[in-house]
DNA sequence: CGAGAAATTGAATCAATTCAATTTCGGTGG
DNA sequence: CCACCGAAATTGAATTGATTCAATTTCTCG
């Protein structure tokens, strides 16, 4: 339609099937992708919102990286999540005039902007929409319980080595190599996502190579004993060595 | 209508103002109140729903009070969360064909179940009630979020004090008293929700005891210093008594 | 009243942190 | 292109908060 349009549209993005289109028929997604604002590229430190930004929209990751912060009342920061191409970042700032954390590209990204007055109105009308973004909420409250039982009840050798896990499935499901991948996280954030130093996270990450469970090249990481890492992960590997000894 | 109707309804309940009708006109609320199924009495321990119980409805307790727990694979128990009058059950599920995590009656207690096909639809006709069922998973993300920021950031000492004053603030809104109240939940569960083990619990109950915060006597719990209590489970008592001795 | 569960208390242990000292990486300007 | 700077990461040694283990004591409720 303009000359700022580079024919960017849910239809022809290939995270859609990760993200809000993913149960619409064609006529419901071109509803969609007429409220949706494309925004200009945000470079590596930007925030897309913060703690004082009025909550009008959700956002849709279309290509990047992004982490969630919080700051606490003491001002320390806690990382409560990361977002990777169609996941939908903004949902835990729907019942509140600001956003509730803060949104910080890890590299050059790009976000589709989701009116959320729009969005809601669109619910009323498409009840698969509405049930889409219900299951999206409902999947992140899940996730969180899972979070909190790696947090209390496993160390730090299973904590790093499901993120790992976790973030090298989260890479397959969007089309990108599972087993090598440049982390856009540096060894801070994921320990303070995890609840740990950042000298835990450097000790573990070369034990695990020392263990040929992976190889580490700065930010550069190949996962070499997928299924090993996730069955120390859930604290079964002793359960597996059992098995296969016997 | 029937013997069994103890006129039991969201119009007469006192904890509407906390639970879904909050948000509702009179017709609304008819509308909300008639797909409610009341429920006969849970006793302590009894298993409200499983993680192989099918998904089909929320649940908002009436009066008593739940723990929601998740099993992991090497067969651990991890507590999510408790739960009050008003507040509602399943949010975790929306997107499953059963149920995600357990809920646990922690004493007599009693639901009203809402049928979630029936909710949904209702959504689609009242707004404020959609508006409502995004801003309770909303805010749910949010206490995660915290909850979070807690297990990663907190001592022993800051998380059981966070526990003990976000339980009295729940109490207070609920028109309970938020100084004294007894504790339906056991050493056990505060432990494995906070991620720590009862014999830290229990040392630092007594702790807190000899230092005049609260009291304890078994179950029945006395908060004596609610603000001091307030401002150490945020870190912030050295800043506090800065201020205080200058 | 009695048995099993829940809670308390102390002593020893340990996993992860903190502190400290280098080393490497990534970006910028000469 | 390379030198330089600050940020990020690595590695080791000492410390510590919470756990684990163990022994009682106190509840709870058939």
């Amino acid at each position: 339609m303009t000359k700022m349009d580079f024919s960017i549209h849910c239809q022809s993005c290939s995270f859609s099937h990760l993200c809000l289109p993913v149960s619409l028929n064609d006529n419901e997604l071109e509803s969609l992708d007429d409220i949706i604002e494309r925004k200009k590229p945000l470079q590596k430190h930007d925030v897309l919102f913060s703690e004082d930004t009025p909550f009008k929209s959700l956002f849709a990751v279309r290509s990047g990286s992004f982490k969630s912060v919080i700051r606490t009342e003491d001002g320390q920061e806690q990382v409560v999540g990361f977002h990777l191409p169609g996941d939908l970042i903004g949902f835990d700032s729907l019942d509140a005039q600001t956003h509730q954390s803060s949104a910080i590209a890890l590299e050059t990204s790009m976000v589709c902007e989701l009116p959320y007055h729009m969005l809601d109105e669109m619910a009323e009308r498409f009840p698969k929409l509405r049930k889409q973004i219900m299951s999206f909420m409902s999947s992140d409250i899940q996730q969180k319980h899972e979070l909190m039982m790696l947090l209390n009840k496993r160390k730090a050798e299973e904590r790093l080595l499901y993120f790992l896990t976790h973030l090298s499935q989260r890479y397959a499901e969007r089309g990108f190599s599972e087993k090598q991948f440049n982390l856009t996280i540096t060894r801070n954030e994921i320990g303070n996502y995890l609840g740990l130093t950042i000298e835990t996270i450097s000790r573990l990450l070369t034990r695990f190579q020392k263990e040929k469970l992976i190889t580490v090249d700065g930010k550069l990481i190949e996962i070499l004993e997928y299924d090993l890492m996730l069955a120390k992960s859930k604290g079964l590997h002793h359960e597996l060595m059992q098995q296969l000894t016997c």
